[in-house]
RNA sequence: GGGCGCAUAGCUCAGGGGGAGAGCGCUUCCUUGACACGGAAGAGGGCGGAGGUUCAAAUCCUCCUGCGCCCACCA
C-alpha cells in the first residue's frame, strides 16, 4: 500500500470511478417492495446551458442526500432530466442563425425546430457529460427531456383537461409584451428594477372651453410613459375629489386626435397623486384597462409587436416607442400643453431572458384560471404535507399564493409544446384535442387550423415529478417513487416552479410533489454580485474541478450550503482540497500500518482499550449522530463542518500521533487494538465523508485490505450508512482525553516558551 | 407601501440562553518515517446600537441604525 502517493491526484481517479459506478449500476433503481423509496427529480438544467455554480451547488447537495439515503438502505432514485427552455432556447438559435445572417423566418418554422433540435443534440449532451464530472449519482437509464414524446403526452393530455374543466381561457388582456423576444411573458417572468426617470403633465383641454387652454378650460394628467397619452381615452378622477365633480361627464379633447375624452369617476384613482386625474390607456396600463372595462372605454392599442408606433399614433405612426416619447414632449410642448417634468424614481420591469423593457400589451392570450388550484395547493403547505426548510420560505411561498393572479401560457414562439387548440373556419369552434383532428369536432369540416402559438416553458416543468415517472401511464414506477421525497432548488424558483408544481401535483396525481422542499441560496461573486457573462465575473465550476478536483468543489459547496447566499472566494476550494489530502495521508499512514488487520464494521471489543481508542471510538459516535442529525435536518454545512473538525482535529491531530506509540510495540496486543481501531474509525470517516467527496472516499476503501466478512464492499457506494452506537459515547473517556490533551499542550507551550530543545518528540 | 435576510477576530463566514469559534491572513519555531495541500506555539473580538425578559443574553422580545433581497397597478 505504500504506493499510494504522497499527493492526491483527483483526476487519475474520477474518471475511472465513475466508469465504474455507471457501469456496475450503482445508481440504477427500481420498485422494490422490501424497501422504502427514497426519491429526488433532479430540477432540470436548460438545455442551452453549460455547468453554472448554481447547478454546482444544487447538483452536489442532492447527491449528499441521495447517496447517504442510499447507505442507509433506502431504494434511492434521482431522476436527471434537461428543460426546452422555450424561450430562452430560442433566443440562442436565433442568435446563433444571426450570425449567419439569418432569422427564424428564413428557415420557416418546421426548418426553424430542426435546427433547435439539432442544438439540444449538442448541448444537451455536454451538460449531462458535466454532471456526470459532478460525481451525480443520477439513474441514467431513466433520463428525460420535457419535450419528449411520453412528457409530450403528458403536457398535451393536462392541457385538454384544463380545457375541459373551463381552467383554460382564452383572454383579450394586459399582458407583459417583450419587443424584442416577440412574444408575451408571464408576471413572474419580469425582472423589476428601480429607475430614475421623470413625469411628465401635461394639460388636456376641455371640450367647448375658449380659445387656447389655459388653466381653467384644461384638466392636468401626469407620466412616465408620455407616448402612451397617444392611447389615451379618457381621464379618472377620484369619485370623492370635490376638485373635479364638476368636470365628472365632461369630455376633454385629444390634441392630436382630435378624440373626446370622457372624464369619469373611478376609485382606483389615487386623489393625494399628483394632479390627482389619471389620463386612461386602456391598451398599455392594467388599471386603466380595469378602469375601461368598468367605464366601457374603448381600447385603442397604439404598438405593433415591435413596440414600435402603429397606425392609431396618427403622424407618429412608424416611431420606436422612445423616439415617439420625445415626439409627442416636443408636440405637446409647442401646442402650450406641457406643464412640467419633474424627477421621479419607478419601477421599471424588463424580460428576464433579454433585459428589454416590455410593455403592457392587449393581446389575446391563453390564460390558466389559477385560483381553483391555488386553494388545495395552500392548504397542503399551511397543514404540512409540504414543508420547506429553511421554514421561513413557507411565508413566501403563502404570500404569493394567496394572491395569485391568472397565468398567460401561451407565447408566441416556435421552440415548445404547440397548444393543442384547434379551430374550424367554418362554423367557428374551437377546441383542445389529444390527437391532431382531421376534422372539426362539431360540423365536420376539414382541416382544422391548429394555434400557432406554444405554451409557457414552465407548463411543461410543472409536471416533472411525476411525467417522468410515466404518466399519464399508470405505471409501477409512478406508483412507487410518488410522491417524490425532497425538492432542492434556489429560491429564485420558488413561485415560478415550485408552486405550480404543488398546484399540478395536486390536481392531477391527487398527491403533493413532495414533502420537502430543501432551499438554498444563490452561489454570488465574493462581491456579492449575481455572476453574469456581462459583468465577467463567473466562476467556472468545471475550472475549479480542474485545479482542486471535483470533491474539494463539492465539500466546499457543501461547507458553505447554510441556506444563505454564497459569496464565493477561490481559497475556500484550496482549503477543500487541502482536506481531501489530508484524509488521503492520513489513509496512508493507516494503509501502511495496518498489517493484516480485517475489515469489520463492528468497532473493536471493549475489554483492552486504551483511554485514547475510547475517547476516538466516543468521539466517532458522537460525530456520527451528529452528522446523521444534521443531514436529516439539511443541514448540510453542519454536518460538513462537525466531519472536518473530527477527521482533522481529532482523528488526526490526536488520535494518529497517539496511536504510533501502540504501533511501534511489534506483534503485542495494543498494536493489534491500535490497528482495530484505527481502521474502524477510518472505515467509519470514509463512509460518513463519501456522500460529501465520492471518489477520494471510494478510492482509499477499494484500496483497504480486502480481508474477511461480509461488509467487503467493491465499492463504498454498497456501504451501509454507520450505525450510531450510542453505547460507545462516553463522556467520561472524553473528558479524561480532553484532560490529557490539556495537558499535552502546557508541555508544549512550555517547552516553546523556554526554547526547550526538542531532542525528545512528543510522540 | 408591505415582507424577508444579514450585521460575530484584519478578511470571509459558522454558531445561537450558561466556556467566544473555524478557514484564510499575521507572528515565532519546526524540511520529525502520513501529510509543507503539513506540524507546534501565539497575537487578535464591549458578537451593529438602545431598552427589556431571565439567576444567566452574542443567542429570546421590542425599537433603532446600516447594508442586501423579494413582493406591490401610485399614473
Amino acid at each position: 500500500m505504500s504506493e499510494l502517493p504522497k499527493v492526491y491526484d483527483p483526476h487519475e481517479v474520477e474518471d475511472r470511478l465513475y466508469r465504474f459506478w455507471e457501469e456496475g449500476g450503482y445508481f440504477d433503481a427500481g420498485p422494490d417492495p422490501a424497501a422504502v423509496p427514497f426519491t429526488i427529480v433532479m430540477p432540470p438544467p436548460n438545455i442551452t446551458g453549460a455547468l453554472h455554480l448554481g447547478h454546482g451547488l444544487d447538483e452536489t447537495l442532492q447527491d449528499i442526500v441521495v447517496r447517504w439515503r442510499r447507505m442507509q438502505g433506502f431504494q434511492a432514485l434521482w431522476i436527471p432530466g434537461t428543460d426546452h427552455a422555450g424561450i430562452a432556447t430560442q433566443n440562442v438559435v436565433e442568435r446563433e442563425l444571426a450570425k449567419q445572417g439569418l432569422s427564424r423566418l428564413d428557415l420557416g418554422r418546421e426548418g426553424f425546430i430542426a435546427r433547435v433540435w439539432e442544438w439540444r443534440e449538442q448541448y444537451g449532451n455536454r451538460i449531462v457529460a458535466q454532471l456526470k464530472r459532478l460525481g451525480c449519482s443520477c439513474d441514467w437509464g431513466r433520463i428525460r427531456f420535457t419535450m419528449d414524446p411520453g412528457l409530450s403526452r403528458a403536457v398535451r393530455r393536462v392541457f385538454v383537461d384544463l380545457f375541459d374543466e373551463g381552467l383554460i381561457y382564452r383572454g383579450n388582456r394586459i399582458i407583459n409584451w417583450c419587443p424584442r423576444c416577440g412574444t408575451a411573458i408571464a408576471d413572474v417572468e419580469l425582472d423589476h428594477s428601480d429607475h430614475d426617470g421623470e413625469l411628465v403633465e401635461f394639460r388636456y383641454p376641455l371640450e367647448g372651453a375658449a380659445g387656447d387652454a389655459d388653466e381653467g378650460d384644461a384638466i392636468s394628467v401626469a407620466t412616465t410613459r408620455l407616448e402612451t397619452m397617444l392611447g389615451d381615452v379618457a381621464i379618472a378622477v377620484n369619485p370623492s375629489d370635490e376638485r373635479y365633480t364638476a368636470l365628472v361627464g365632461r369630455h376633454a379633447i385629444h390634441p392630436f386626435e382630435q378624440r373626446r375624452l370622457p372624464i369619469v369617476a373611478d376609485e382606483a384613482v389615487d386623489p393625494s397623486f399628483g394632479s390627482g386625474a389619471v389620463k386612461v390607456t386602456p391598451a398599455h396600463d392594467q388599471t386603466d384597462f380595469e378602469i375601461a372595462e368598468r367605464h366601457g372605454l374603448e381600447k385603442i392599442n397604439i404598438f405593433d409587436t415591435r413596440a414600435r408606433v402603429n397606425e392609431h399614433g396618427g403622424r407618429f405612426a412608424g416611431m420606436d416607442r422612445y423616439d415617439a416619447r420625445e415626439a409627442v414632449r416636443s408636440a405637446l410642448d409647442e401646442m402650450g400643453l406641457i406643464v412640467g417634468t419633474t424627477p421621479h424614481r419607478y419601477a421599471i420591469a424588463r424580460c428576464d431572458r433579454c433585459k428589454t423593457i416590455v410593455e403592457p400589451w392587449l393581446s389575446e392570450q391563453w390564460f390558466v384560471r389559477m385560483e381553483p388550484l391555488a386553494r388545495p395547493a395552500i392548504e397542503a403547505v399551511e397543514s404540512g404535507k409540504t414543508r420547506f426548510y429553511p421554514e421561513r420560505w413557507t411565508k413566501y411561498y403563502l404570500n404569493w399564493m394567496n394572491q395569485i393572479r391568472d397565468w398567460c401560457i401561451s407565447r408566441q414562439l416556435w421552440w415548445g409544446h404547440r397548444i393543442p387548440v384547434f379551430y374550424c373556419d367554418v362554423c367557428g369552434e374551437a377546441w383542445a384535442a389529444l390527437e391532431d383532428p382531421e376534422h372539426c369536432c362539431s360540423c365536420g369540416a376539414a382541416k382544422p387550423r391548429q394555434d400557432p402559438d406554444v405554451l409557457d416553458t414552465w407548463f411543461s416543468s410543472q409536471l416533472w415529478p411525476f411525467s417522468t415517472l410515466g404518466w399519464p401511464e399508470q405505471t409501477p414506477d409512478l406508483d412507487y417513487f410518488y410522491p417524490t421525497s425532497v425538492l432542492v432548488t434556489g429560491y429564485e424558483i420558488i413561485h415560478l416552479w415550485v408552486a405550480r408544481m404543488i398546484m399540478a401535483g395536486l390536481h392531477f396525481m391527487g398527491d403533493v410533489p413532495f414533502e420537502w422542499v430543501f432551499v438554498h441560496g444563490i452561489v454570488r461573486d465574493a462581491q456579492g454580485r449575481k455572476m453574469s457573462k456581462s459583468l465577467g465575473n463567473v466562476v467556472d465550476p468545471l475550472d475549479l474541478m480542474d485545479r482542486y478536483g471535483t470533491d474539494a468543489l463539492r465539500f466546499m459547496l457543501a461547507e458553505h450550503a447554510t441556506g444563505q447566499d454564497i459569496f464565493l472566494h477561490e481559497e475556500w476550494t484550496a482549503g477543500a482540497r487541502n482536506f481531501a489530502n489530508k484524509l488521503w495521508n492520513a489513509s496512508r499512514f493507516v494503509l501502511m500500518n495496518l498489517g493484516d488487520t480485517p475489515r469489520s464494521n463492528e468497532p473493536p471489543a471493549l475489554d483492552d482499550l486504551s483511554p485514547a481508542d475510547r475517547w476516538i471510538l466516543s468521539r466517532l459516535a458522537s460525530t456520527i449522530a451528529e452528522v446523521t442529525a444534521n443531514l436529516e435536518a439539511f443541514e448540510i454545512s453542519l454536518a460538513a463542518r462537525s466531519l472536518y473538525s473530527f477527521v482533522w482535529n481529532e482523528y488526526c491531530d490526536w488520535y494518529l500521533e497517539v496511536a504510533k506509540l501502540a504501533l511501534r510495540e511489534e506483534g503485542s496486543r495494543s498494536q493489534e487494538v491500535a490497528r482495530q481501531v484505527l481502521r474502524n474509525v477510518l472505515e467509519s470517516i470514509l463512509r460518513l465523508l463519501h456522500p460529501f467527496m465520492p471518489f477520494i472516499t471510494d478510492e482509499i476503501w477499494q484500496r483497504m485490505p480486502g480481508g474477511a466478512g461480509e461488509s467487503a464492499e467493491p465499492s463504498i457506494m454498497r456501504a451501509p450508512w454507520p450505525s450510531p452506537a450510542p453505547q460507545l459515547i462516553d463522556p467520561r473517556a472524553e473528558e479524561d482525553f480532553d484532560r490529557v490533551r490539556e495537558v499535552v499542550s502546557a508541555l508544549r507551550r512550555f517547552r516553546a516558551d523556554h526554547h526547550v530543545e526538542s531532542g525528545a518528540k512528543m510522540r
